[in-house]
DNA sequence: TATATTAATAACCAATTAGTCATTAATAAC
DNA sequence: GTTATTAATGACTAATTGGTTATTAATATA
């Protein structure tokens, strides 16, 4: 009788209903981040969770459930604090934008929730309940946001008068792309000396907007 | 005998071998956007190509390789008269990104074509091949034409002297973000009056872009 | 008209996987 | 200590689907 694993060890079955849900939506954010929503086996979500598939569903109906879980989970409130601390900024504008594009990117584009944006891009055809949630919950919220800076640096003649709504997009365009190379293709490795600096990309992309945005001196 | 179809209809298996790629390329290019490569059955396309599953097969050899054909025949195949316009290309720089940039909008972007681009992004993790062949199908050759352009415009003292390698991307961010947009959140009609009209996005993309990179005068 | 060639078909196979359910065992109740 | 409850399991099923192949029929050729 090869006895190597010792007696003491965890039963094989514990029984832990709190904590289950929580468990398997983390491991589902990592895997759908991953690997996709379609792509991803029920089977492996479970595995990782450290249950069977009958457990997962036993929580989560279907699927589908389990994905809605996760981004109502993860998208969650970052806004409230971040339009705060916009709020009581004190330096000028271009500085303003500067932080506000960099601490994102640290905060939000580097971490897990930096791919959330690839998955709901990926199924939004598929789902369009998930599309509409994420368009109010972080489209809407993130751009105004931006628009109070773009603002903030119009009213001060800091920016030139553009068109803020399409304005954003100036501003929206090279943070969605930063995180969709990251989830997408820069996980592709690929082998041409072609790698991404996030750190100078944004800096390079501040340098040109704020020179594009700013009034002539 | 209920014959209510008359008989001098077409016999049920024409022979075109000629036609039947083309015809295959196009009922892809078409299900692959709108569903996505993984999520588009092979029988699908066969269908709605008229034509038999083997007989699909019988032209691909497997599903990617089919979904090589589409990307060679719809985007691979623009660059070398892109290339030539560039090349002779007789104006400022500045009118030479803006020319590049509305006219890509025109030819890719908006065509269907534009959607191939959400679709890679979506699928890249799992299809690594496919990631690689659209890289260098479609990503080098395609920052290389800009590089070009932007590298003209600092030999001519037009642009600011910036690492090119970063600063191409300074252009494909608003691209891409573009055509996603369109193709993906944009296409799950958000009620909130923030309707996007890609002309009008482009123009101040440039006009944005252009201040940034110019040389002060 | 007879024969050879090959484009096209459709039945088929093997692998995959979302979701189910009868069984088992960890805990709670008494 | 005994029984009741229910969290957890894993074998199962039913459906799906990429790809194969033996067969059929539209042409070409003689």
């Amino acid at each position: 009788m090869p006895t190597s694993a010792p007696e003491t060890s965890l039963p094989r079955r514990t029984r832990r209903k709190e904590t289950r849900p929580g468990e398997l939506i983390e491991a589902a954010l990592n895997l759908f981040i991953e690997k996709g929503f379609a792509a991803t086996k029920s089977e492996e979500v479970a595995q990782r969770a450290g249950v069977s598939k009958g457990t997962l569903f036993l929580y989560f109906a279907t699927k589908e459930d389990l994905f809605k879980a996760v981004v109502r989970e993860n998208i969650s409130s970052l806004f409230p604090s971040w339009n705060e601390e916009m709020e009581s900024f004190a330096g000028s504008c271009s500085d303003m934008l500067a932080y506000a594009m960099t601490s994102w990117w640290e905060r939000v584009g580097q971490t897990k929730a930096g791919g959330i944006a690839k998955l709901v891009i990926s199924e939004a055809q598929n789902f369009p309940d998930i599309a509409a949630f994420y368009q109010q919950e972080v489209i809407t919220p993130g751009t105004l946001l931006l628009k109070k800076i773009l603002q903030r640096g119009v009213d001060r003649h800091e920016f030139r008068d553009l068109d803020l709504d399409q304005a954003v997009f100036t501003l929206v365009a090279p943070m969605i792309f930063l995180m969709l190379w990251k989830n997408s293709m820069g996980a592709c490795a690929s082998s041409a000396g072609e790698v991404m600096n996030p750190a100078q990309f944004i800096a390079l992309q501040v340098d040109v907007l704020l020179n594009g945005l700013k009034v002539k001196a």
